[in-house]
RNA sequence: GGCGCCGUACCCAAGUGGCAAGGGAGAGGUCUGCAAAACCUUUAUGCAGCGGUUCGAAUCCGCUCGGCGCCUCCA
């Protein structure tokens, strides 16, 4: 079996092969070399930016769990228009104005349990790479100046347009552009490097003073980190054209080499239908949805189970079923540690685990298609439960399946979720179990409807079983 | 206007030529002092519509209808 994913370039599906243009005389296996787009830090990240980050992690753990050594960057953005003019408003430096809205994307992170990844590379801190890149393109008469600003020429590129797959891009009539960039000589231009206006900051470079265009720190880092070809390169779909069209013309006009080999771009999040936008009410960072009582656990589980390919309608209804979906595994764990049963384990557990992680692999090695692994784990759930009720199953073989839902878990990462909630006392809920037990043994019913009405109140839910009774909490 | 994606049950969603996965919700059942929870069973002769190709079509081709995205800062 071999993991194939779409490449936007190609527009196909193609097999992941790290290294195909690296040396390969060293003998080591390579690792996959990954670039994502990260943020831009100019405030909080909206629930549409961390589907793509949640992808982005997505991918990275099941290459992992492919056998794969993975080297992974993810940029943060923190020089371009919204930056300095969120500082400017604010009356912060633009470093102290970025560095709180990093701080709180790292946070936010951490809360979706997103892996870190090996380079967090900052666009503030590639500068120098930046102007390697413009001095080789001005060298090849591909660069022109305009009012202070350098611009890359499209036309002394014969290679643009290949990954949007568009010939040339026609100007819907009507549509507005940059005020500061009408003095390009033809609109498909794009900005390396524009001039800074007093007392904003600005970095020395042989042009004079000025900072980074967007387009060219994604190249710079590349190049910064990786040194050559990179494996897989990253981000939403809005950034095919022009984002990444630019990064490539840049990069392999520059350096003669290919850019990245496999493009991998991420399809929209819609919220009630539309693109989310504030004047429409639909906008919703991680926060929004995590002050309305909905768990990081659910949010991770919703954007992660639909194919990254596929645009994604988020509704709030879709929260309330990815909740239950989830206690689904979680009952199951529920009732596999309450196994009591001792005796050699038997070759169902096992062979039901094979045919679960063969059947997971295959779904997901074609371009990734979570719905089929999840059906796939939905029904090893189902056949684990059938064991149970048969009395089928020991510790043994309850432990062995366990071990095959975190492994599983190391690829959606939703399973074995830790939340720092609420801490709970278990000795004193197994002696108040204990007493309910007596009461109704004594036929007290009072008694143990009010011990069970209790622990309910703290979000305890019991549950009587025929060998006794078990709890869990609430969700 | 140019480029592209999508339409599968009440909701979400796989399936790209051979008996329509899975989750949620609903219904029935098992268990229980009663409940709850849990588990089990069940739910599309049908895949937006109309034609065509084929022994065979959700799947391939054509047309029609409907929804969305990009082309402009964007994940």
């Amino acid at each position: 079996m071999t993991l194939k994913i779409y490449n936007t370039m190609s527009c196909k599906s193609e097999e992941i092969i790290p290294g195909l243009t690296q040396d390969v005389s060293s003998g080591k296996s390579h690792p996959v070399t990954i670039y994502s787009c990260g943020p831009t830090v100019y405030s909080y990240a909206h629930i549409g930016n961390f589907r793509t980050f949640l992808f982005n992690d997505f991918l990275r753990r099941y290459l992992k769990f492919r056998g794969f050594r993975v080297d992974h960057a993810m940029n943060i953005t923190d020089v371009d228009d919204k930056t300095i003019a969120g500082a400017a408003r604010d009356g912060v430096t633009l470093k102290q104005y970025t560095e709180k809205y990093t701080d709180i994307f790292f946070e936010d992170l951490k809360t979706l349990n997103i892996e870190s990844v090996e380079h967090y590379p900052k666009a503030t801190e590639s500068i120098d790479a930046m102007i390697d890149i413009i001095s080789r393109l001005e060298k090849k008469g591909i660069v022109y100046e305009k009012e202070g600003s350098l611009y890359f020429s499209i036309s002394k590129y014969e290679r643009y347009g290949r990954l949007s797959n568009v010939e040339s891009r026609e100007i819907k009539s009507g549509a507005r552009y940059d005020a500061d960039e009408y003095e390009k000589d033809d609109v498909r231009d794009f900005a390396l490097w524009k001039a800074s206006k007093p007392g904003e900051t600005a970095w020395d470079t042989p042009w004079g003073k000025g900072r980074p265009g967007w387009h060219i720190e994604c190249s710079a880092m590349i190049r910064k980190i990786f040194g050559t070809t990179i494996d897989i390169h990253t981000g939403g779909v809005d950034l095919i054209f022009p984002h990444h069209e630019n990064e490539i013309a840049q990069s392999e006009a520059a350096y003669d080499e290919t850019f990245v080999r496999h493009w991998i771009h991420v399809e929209h999040l819609l919220v009630d239908g539309a693109k989310m936008s504030k004047s429409k009410g639909n906008f919703y960072t991680l926060r929004d949805l995590l002050d309305r009582g909905h768990s990081p656990r659910s949010i991770r589980y919703l954007l992660i189970t639909s194919h990254y390919r596929k645009q994604m309608n988020f509704t709030f209804e879709g929260i309330t079923q990815a909740d239950q979906a989830l206690e689904r595994i979680d009952n199951l764990i529920v009732r596999l540690k309450d196994i009591r049963k001792t005796a050699p384990p038997g070759a169902d557990a096992g062979s039901l685990a094979d045919q679960f992680i063969d059947r997971f692999t295959a779904a997901l090695d074609e371009d990734l298609n979570i719905s089929g692994g999840m059906g796939a784990l939905f029904d090893f759930i189902h056949a684990a439960n059938a064991l149970i009720d048969r009395e089928a199953i020991s510790i043994d073989d309850a432990q062995l399946i366990l071990d095959v839902l975190k492994k599983i878990d190391s690829v959606l990462g939703v399973i074995f979720f830790t939340e720092s909630g609420t801490r709970v006392d278990e000795a004193r809920i197994q002696g108040l179990l204990d007493e309910r037990t007596r009461a109704k043994k004594e036929r007290n019913f009072a008694r143990a409807d009010e011990i069970r009405d209790s622990l309910l109140a703290e979000g305890i839910i019991l549950e009587d079983t025929k060998e006794g009774t078990r709890w869990k909490i609430r969700k």
